[in-house]
DNA sequence: ACGACATATACTAATCCCGGTATATACCGT
DNA sequence: ACGGTATATACCGGGATTAGTATATGTCGT
Protein backbone atom coordinates (compact mmCIF):
# COMPACT_ATOMS: atom_id res chain seq x y z
CA UNK A 1 0.00 0.00 0.00
CA UNK A 2 1.36 2.93 -1.07
CA UNK A 3 1.18 6.47 0.38
CA UNK A 4 -0.27 7.83 -2.61
CA UNK A 5 -3.00 5.26 -2.39
CA UNK A 6 -3.85 5.84 1.17
CA UNK A 7 -4.46 9.60 0.51
CA UNK A 8 -6.34 8.92 -2.30
CA UNK A 9 -8.85 7.06 -0.38
CA UNK A 10 -8.82 9.02 2.41
CA UNK A 11 -9.94 12.47 0.19
CA UNK A 12 -13.37 11.53 -0.20
CA UNK A 13 -15.89 12.13 2.40
CA UNK A 14 -18.20 8.70 2.51
CA UNK A 15 -15.02 7.20 2.32
CA UNK A 16 -13.49 8.50 5.11
CA UNK A 17 -16.85 7.44 6.72
CA UNK A 18 -16.37 4.30 6.26
CA UNK A 19 -12.67 3.92 6.98
CA UNK A 20 -13.81 5.43 10.48
CA UNK A 21 -16.79 2.77 10.77
CA UNK A 22 -14.42 -0.24 9.53
CA UNK A 23 -11.54 1.08 12.36
CA UNK A 24 -14.14 -0.13 15.23
CA UNK A 25 -14.27 -3.58 13.55
CA UNK A 26 -15.71 -4.84 10.19
CA UNK A 27 -18.79 -4.36 9.07
CA UNK A 28 -20.82 -6.07 5.96
CA UNK A 29 -22.05 -4.12 3.38
CA UNK A 30 -25.88 -3.67 4.68
CA UNK A 31 -24.55 -2.10 7.92
CA UNK A 32 -22.25 0.04 5.88
CA UNK A 33 -25.20 1.29 4.44
CA UNK A 34 -27.54 1.73 7.23
CA UNK A 35 -24.74 3.92 9.09
CA UNK A 36 -24.35 5.74 6.22
CA UNK A 37 -27.70 6.22 4.44
CA UNK A 38 -26.18 5.52 1.26
CA UNK A 39 -27.80 2.91 -1.35
CA UNK A 40 -25.99 -0.65 -1.75
CA UNK A 41 -24.59 0.67 -5.24
CA UNK A 42 -22.62 3.41 -4.25
CA UNK A 43 -21.52 1.35 -1.26
CA UNK A 44 -19.90 -1.18 -3.33
CA UNK A 45 -18.43 0.75 -6.01
CA UNK A 46 -16.80 2.44 -3.05
CA UNK A 47 -16.16 -0.24 -1.34
CA UNK A 48 -14.43 -2.11 -4.92
CA UNK A 49 -12.68 1.28 -5.21
CA UNK A 50 -10.84 1.37 -1.71
CA UNK A 51 -9.83 -2.60 -2.16
CA UNK A 52 -8.08 -1.89 -5.29
CA UNK A 53 -6.50 0.85 -3.86
CA UNK A 54 -5.96 -1.98 -1.08
CA UNK A 55 -7.09 -0.21 1.78
CA UNK A 56 -9.43 -2.60 2.48
CA UNK A 57 -10.03 -6.27 2.62
CA UNK A 58 -13.12 -8.33 2.32
CA UNK A 59 -13.63 -12.15 2.87
CA UNK A 60 -17.26 -13.71 2.24
CA UNK A 61 -19.47 -14.92 5.67
CA UNK A 62 -22.27 -16.99 3.85
CA UNK A 63 -24.26 -14.57 2.16
CA UNK A 64 -22.21 -11.54 3.83
CA UNK A 65 -19.46 -10.23 2.21
CA UNK A 66 -17.18 -8.50 5.17
CA UNK A 67 -14.77 -5.22 4.80
CA UNK A 68 -12.12 -4.77 7.38
CA UNK A 69 -9.25 -2.76 7.06
CA UNK A 70 -5.98 -4.69 6.41
CA UNK A 71 -4.35 -7.06 8.29
CA UNK A 72 -1.33 -5.36 8.04
CA UNK A 73 -1.42 -2.28 9.80
CA UNK A 74 -0.33 0.64 7.45
CA UNK A 75 1.10 3.55 10.14
CA UNK A 76 -0.06 6.40 8.18
CA UNK A 77 -3.38 5.24 7.74
CA UNK A 78 -3.75 4.45 11.50
CA UNK A 79 -2.38 7.87 12.50
CA UNK A 80 -4.90 9.09 10.12
CA UNK A 81 -7.94 7.46 10.96
CA UNK A 82 -6.92 7.90 14.61
CA UNK A 83 -7.38 11.69 14.56
CA UNK A 84 -10.54 11.77 12.82
CA UNK A 85 -12.51 12.33 16.10
CA UNK A 86 -10.61 15.67 16.72
CA UNK A 87 -10.70 17.11 13.58
CA UNK A 88 -13.87 19.46 12.93
CA UNK A 89 -16.11 17.56 15.19
CA UNK A 90 -19.20 19.42 15.40
CA UNK A 91 -19.42 19.93 11.33
CA UNK A 92 -18.49 16.05 10.19
CA UNK A 93 -19.93 13.29 11.12
CA UNK A 94 -18.18 10.89 11.92
CA UNK A 95 -18.71 10.18 16.08
CA UNK A 96 -22.77 9.94 14.52
CA UNK A 97 -21.23 7.17 12.47
CA UNK A 98 -20.15 5.45 15.22
CA UNK A 99 -23.24 5.57 17.58
CA UNK A 100 -25.34 4.93 14.46
CA UNK A 101 -23.14 1.76 14.08
CA UNK A 102 -23.50 0.64 17.89
CA UNK A 103 -27.27 0.98 17.62
CA UNK A 104 -27.40 -1.26 14.71
CA UNK A 105 -25.02 -3.70 15.99
CA UNK A 106 -26.84 -3.88 19.37
CA UNK A 107 -30.12 -4.22 17.24
CA UNK A 108 -29.33 -6.79 14.42
CA UNK A 109 -27.55 -8.88 17.98
CA UNK A 110 -31.02 -9.23 19.69
CA UNK A 111 -32.59 -10.04 16.41
CA UNK A 112 -32.40 -13.65 15.05
CA UNK A 113 -30.79 -12.41 12.18
CA UNK A 114 -27.37 -13.75 11.99
CA UNK A 115 -25.46 -11.00 9.92
CA UNK A 116 -21.94 -11.52 10.78
CA UNK A 117 -21.05 -8.03 11.45
CA UNK A 118 -22.91 -8.39 14.53
CA UNK A 119 -20.44 -10.37 15.76
CA UNK A 120 -17.53 -9.57 14.22
CA UNK A 121 -18.30 -6.17 15.31
CA UNK A 122 -17.86 -6.68 18.92
CA UNK A 123 -13.99 -8.14 18.55
CA UNK A 124 -12.47 -4.92 16.89
CA UNK A 125 -9.23 -6.29 15.11
CA UNK B 1 -9.30 24.63 4.89
CA UNK B 2 -11.36 21.44 5.49
CA UNK B 3 -9.96 17.71 5.94
CA UNK B 4 -10.82 16.48 2.53
CA UNK B 5 -9.42 19.57 1.03
CA UNK B 6 -6.00 18.46 2.25
CA UNK B 7 -6.10 14.97 1.55
CA UNK B 8 -7.31 15.94 -1.68
CA UNK B 9 -4.06 17.80 -2.12
CA UNK B 10 -1.90 15.08 -0.61
CA UNK B 11 -3.41 12.56 -3.09
CA UNK B 12 -0.95 13.57 -5.70
CA UNK B 13 2.54 12.79 -6.13
CA UNK B 14 3.50 16.16 -7.88
CA UNK B 15 1.84 18.70 -5.13
CA UNK B 16 3.30 16.13 -2.29
CA UNK B 17 6.62 17.23 -3.96
CA UNK B 18 5.53 20.95 -3.78
CA UNK B 19 4.17 20.46 -0.52
CA UNK B 20 7.43 19.20 1.17
CA UNK B 21 9.79 21.56 -0.68
CA UNK B 22 7.12 24.54 0.62
CA UNK B 23 7.35 22.80 4.36
CA UNK B 24 11.62 24.64 3.92
CA UNK B 25 10.26 27.69 3.23
CA UNK B 26 8.58 29.74 0.26
CA UNK B 27 9.32 29.42 -3.16
CA UNK B 28 9.15 31.24 -6.50
CA UNK B 29 7.37 29.07 -9.54
CA UNK B 30 10.64 29.17 -11.12
CA UNK B 31 12.69 27.43 -8.30
CA UNK B 32 9.86 24.78 -8.12
CA UNK B 33 10.31 23.96 -11.52
CA UNK B 34 13.95 24.06 -11.20
CA UNK B 35 13.75 21.11 -8.41
CA UNK B 36 10.90 18.94 -9.82
CA UNK B 37 11.85 19.37 -13.23
CA UNK B 38 8.73 20.19 -14.54
CA UNK B 39 7.57 22.68 -17.01
CA UNK B 40 6.30 26.10 -16.03
CA UNK B 41 2.24 24.93 -16.67
CA UNK B 42 2.46 22.29 -14.86
CA UNK B 43 3.86 23.74 -11.90
CA UNK B 44 1.28 26.59 -12.49
CA UNK B 45 -1.70 24.58 -12.23
CA UNK B 46 -1.06 22.46 -9.95
CA UNK B 47 -0.40 25.60 -7.33
CA UNK B 48 -3.48 27.02 -8.61
CA UNK B 49 -5.24 23.84 -7.78
CA UNK B 50 -3.41 23.83 -4.07
CA UNK B 51 -4.28 27.60 -4.01
CA UNK B 52 -8.15 27.04 -4.65
CA UNK B 53 -7.91 24.19 -2.03
CA UNK B 54 -7.05 26.72 0.64
CA UNK B 55 -3.79 24.72 1.06
CA UNK B 56 -0.65 27.19 -0.14
CA UNK B 57 -0.83 30.88 -0.34
CA UNK B 58 0.79 33.31 -2.74
CA UNK B 59 1.81 36.72 -3.21
CA UNK B 60 4.01 38.76 -5.70
CA UNK B 61 7.63 39.93 -5.16
CA UNK B 62 8.14 42.29 -8.17
CA UNK B 63 8.04 39.59 -11.13
CA UNK B 64 8.27 36.50 -9.13
CA UNK B 65 5.30 34.79 -7.20
CA UNK B 66 5.76 33.40 -4.02
CA UNK B 67 4.05 30.37 -2.66
CA UNK B 68 3.73 29.11 0.77
CA UNK B 69 1.79 27.04 3.56
CA UNK B 70 -1.08 29.48 5.09
CA UNK B 71 -0.04 31.74 7.46
CA UNK B 72 -2.22 29.76 10.19
CA UNK B 73 -1.18 26.62 10.05
CA UNK B 74 -3.38 22.93 9.64
CA UNK B 75 -2.04 20.60 12.03
CA UNK B 76 -3.82 17.73 10.03
CA UNK B 77 -1.41 19.00 7.01
CA UNK B 78 1.83 19.65 9.39
CA UNK B 79 1.49 15.98 10.86
CA UNK B 80 1.37 14.45 7.37
CA UNK B 81 4.34 16.66 5.83
CA UNK B 82 6.12 15.91 8.85
CA UNK B 83 6.28 12.11 8.27
CA UNK B 84 7.08 12.35 4.55
CA UNK B 85 10.87 11.96 4.77
CA UNK B 86 10.21 8.54 7.10
CA UNK B 87 7.62 7.04 4.69
CA UNK B 88 9.63 5.12 1.92
CA UNK B 89 12.16 7.51 1.70
CA UNK B 90 14.08 4.98 -0.87
CA UNK B 91 11.10 4.98 -3.16
CA UNK B 92 10.63 7.78 -3.02
CA UNK B 93 11.92 11.19 -3.90
CA UNK B 94 11.22 13.94 -0.90
CA UNK B 95 14.90 13.67 0.34
CA UNK B 96 16.14 14.19 -2.85
CA UNK B 97 14.08 17.38 -3.55
CA UNK B 98 15.02 18.59 -0.53
CA UNK B 99 19.05 18.68 -0.99
CA UNK B 100 18.22 19.81 -4.94
CA UNK B 101 16.49 22.86 -3.49
CA UNK B 102 19.44 23.84 -1.11
CA UNK B 103 21.59 23.45 -4.15
CA UNK B 104 19.22 25.80 -6.38
CA UNK B 105 18.56 28.49 -3.42
CA UNK B 106 22.89 28.22 -2.66
CA UNK B 107 23.20 28.86 -6.32
CA UNK B 108 20.89 31.45 -6.99
CA UNK B 109 22.31 33.69 -3.30
CA UNK B 110 25.76 33.76 -5.34
CA UNK B 111 24.78 34.91 -8.57
CA UNK B 112 23.43 39.01 -9.30
CA UNK B 113 19.90 37.61 -9.97
CA UNK B 114 17.54 38.31 -6.82
CA UNK B 115 14.75 36.03 -7.13
CA UNK B 116 13.31 36.18 -3.85
CA UNK B 117 13.25 32.71 -2.87
CA UNK B 118 17.04 32.84 -2.56
CA UNK B 119 15.91 35.46 0.26
CA UNK B 120 12.69 33.90 2.06
CA UNK B 121 14.16 30.49 1.94
CA UNK B 122 16.75 30.66 4.30
CA UNK B 123 14.36 31.37 6.57
CA UNK B 124 11.86 28.97 6.78
CA UNK B 125 8.10 30.44 8.04
C1' DA C 1 -34.98 -26.39 -8.40
C1' DC C 2 -37.06 -21.92 -6.61
C1' DG C 3 -37.59 -17.64 -4.28
C1' DA C 4 -35.48 -14.36 -1.26
C1' DC C 5 -31.68 -11.90 0.28
C1' DA C 6 -26.95 -9.79 -0.13
C1' DT C 7 -23.69 -8.10 -3.07
C1' DA C 8 -21.28 -7.19 -7.51
C1' DT C 9 -21.01 -5.82 -12.24
C1' DA C 10 -22.31 -3.70 -16.88
C1' DC C 11 -23.59 0.20 -19.23
C1' DT C 12 -24.06 5.06 -19.80
C1' DA C 13 -23.58 9.92 -18.95
C1' DA C 14 -21.48 13.67 -16.32
C1' DT C 15 -17.78 15.65 -14.05
C1' DC C 16 -13.11 16.17 -12.46
C1' DC C 17 -8.27 16.19 -13.16
C1' DC C 18 -4.18 16.15 -16.07
C1' DG C 19 -1.28 17.06 -19.96
C1' DG C 20 0.06 19.85 -24.05
C1' DT C 21 0.12 24.00 -27.00
C1' DA C 22 -0.74 28.59 -27.54
C1' DT C 23 -1.54 33.03 -25.79
C1' DA C 24 -2.19 36.58 -22.30
C1' DT C 25 -0.83 39.25 -18.29
C1' DA C 26 2.32 41.47 -14.97
C1' DC C 27 6.59 43.48 -13.84
C1' DC C 28 11.24 44.98 -14.76
C1' DG C 29 15.14 47.57 -17.00
C1' DT C 30 16.21 50.66 -20.60
C1' DA D 1 7.02 52.63 -25.18
C1' DC D 2 9.74 48.17 -25.88
C1' DG D 3 11.82 43.85 -25.16
C1' DG D 4 12.69 40.35 -21.77
C1' DT D 5 11.54 37.55 -17.83
C1' DA D 6 8.13 35.31 -14.82
C1' DT D 7 3.72 33.58 -14.33
C1' DA D 8 -1.18 32.77 -15.47
C1' DT D 9 -4.97 31.51 -18.37
C1' DA D 10 -7.63 29.57 -22.46
C1' DC D 11 -8.55 25.82 -25.12
C1' DC D 12 -8.71 21.05 -26.15
C1' DG D 13 -8.43 16.04 -25.68
C1' DG D 14 -7.87 11.95 -22.72
C1' DG D 15 -8.19 9.30 -18.68
C1' DA D 16 -10.03 8.80 -13.96
C1' DT D 17 -13.90 9.07 -10.85
C1' DT D 18 -18.80 9.40 -9.68
C1' DA D 19 -23.60 8.53 -10.11
C1' DG D 20 -27.89 6.15 -11.84
C1' DT D 21 -30.40 2.31 -13.69
C1' DA D 22 -30.54 -2.23 -14.79
C1' DT D 23 -28.95 -6.79 -14.46
C1' DA D 24 -26.10 -10.59 -12.87
C1' DT D 25 -23.97 -13.52 -9.33
C1' DG D 26 -23.65 -16.08 -5.04
C1' DT D 27 -25.78 -18.03 -0.92
C1' DC D 28 -29.46 -19.57 1.92
C1' DG D 29 -33.85 -21.93 3.26
C1' DT D 30 -37.34 -24.86 1.60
Amino acid sequence: MEIIQVYKCLCDLQRLRILNLLREGPLCVCHLMGVLGADQVKISKQLRYMKALGVVECSREAQWMIYKLPSIQNPLLEENLKCLQDVATDKLCFAKDLSKRAQILARVAKSSRTCPSSVLGKTPC
